[in-house]
DNA sequence: GGCATATGTTGCCGCTGTCAACATTATTTG
DNA sequence: CAAATAATGTTGACAGCGGCAACATATGCC
């Protein structure tokens, strides 16, 4: 029952999730197809179905999956940082970077409907908010943010850094992918600024 | 040749539009089929090529239809603003309202590909995207941004607002729609107070 | 009235997601 | 170790989709 072990076809789940990345990657969500996955995966076109309920859930296996990219990303970049502040402006530039690197994961990772999906996918997603959290109470713990729920404050910093990674994709913006991380910075440095002399904002007091 | 006049089925043109908004608003991007919008039509499944080459085409309408209505929803908000700075966070409060009226039609706006579309679309983007620009020069002339190229200011007031609104479509913030707008007025706050106390950023001299 | 053209319909094709039935391989169990 | 059982993969089918071609009909122009 527990036994991972391969049968016919090494680990098939994962040349399945493998194949699906790179089809995403390639064709996009429109030509995101169950069957060319299985094809690539040299196999018929229903063993999918041994591993995936259906197309969805193998699209919120690829979301999950790309959460965890993400969350990675974004860690990454945090280790070069000095102070709080610093770790959280690096944050978002590896969130930046996941998503114009990525763009197609990112679109799957966000279009499905949050609710209602295995949990395994909104854990993931989870985990990398938490990033963007963390980095808020750091700074907040440094003085740099006015105490309080920090919620408000990562929902703010999300929306900023999320918003410029959709717009860079949507090719909406007046600069490359390069030139899109660095704006990252300076996009970090005025959310952050303007939260740091504003009162703190009492409404989501979420958990 | 130029006559709009009524054929068999007066305008139908109008009519696919109309049906194609609400499908997408009922079903989704998933659920939005050609051959559900010709049902609800009252015509054959393949009546809708006599008005659109294909169904990105019909999408992209919608799309330029959808920015039309945003264009609409951040006018209308606007007008009850006294300072630029106000009317500046009326406008991203407008914005968030259209998205969160209208999310399906958003995704469509932004997720197809702004390239190579029909110049409508891309026409009725730019009107969107002026009404910020503008908004931005106008608290530039009152002092409340750093002189020079308004760009950057528009592209992280975008970003924020966007990110935002993206997000609460997804279901990803810890607040309901209502709840949801009324934050965009801290958003705003916070995002306009932070560049207004730093140095204007160069990079992006695009036009 | 007659003709070209614009508009709408019918029929068809390949493709897709998904189900059911069958085949094969691994695991368990006596 | 062999038989039973579950896990995994294949084949075949179905309806629905986007899109093409051929046909039918309405409209405007002369």
């Amino acid at each position: 029952m527990q036994a991972k072990r391969p049968y016919h076809h090494a680990n098939l789940k994962q040349s399945l999730l493998g194949a699906a990345v790179h089809l995403l990657a390639e064709a996009g969500p429109q030509g995101f197809t169950l069957r060319e996955v299985a094809r690539r995966a040299g196999v018929s076109h229903n063993a999918p179905y041994r591993h995936f309920k259906d197309k969805d859930d193998l699209l919120a296996a690829m979301a999950a999956e790309g959460f965890d990219r993400l969350t990675a990303s974004m860690n990454a970049a945090i280790a070069e940082g000095d102070s709080a502040a610093d770790r959280l402006g690096l944050a978002g530039r590896g969130y930046v970077e996941f998503a114009v690197g990525s763009p197609q994961h990112l679109v799957v990772m966000f279009e499905t409907t949050v609710a209602g999906c295995s949990p395994k996918y909104a854990e993931a997603g989870m985990r990398a908010f938490q990033v963007l959290l963390n980095g808020i109470e750091a700074v907040q713990a440094e003085g740099g943010l006015p105490e309080g729920d920090p919620h408000p404050f990562a929902v703010v910093a999300w929306a900023a850094v999320h918003g410029l990674a959709k717009l860079a994709i949507a090719g909406r913006l007046p600069f490359d992918a390069t030139r899109t991380v660095q704006f990252t910075n300076y996009l970090s440095q005025a959310v952050l600024h303007g939260m740091a002399n504003l009162p703190h904002p009492l409404p989501p007091t979420a958990g």
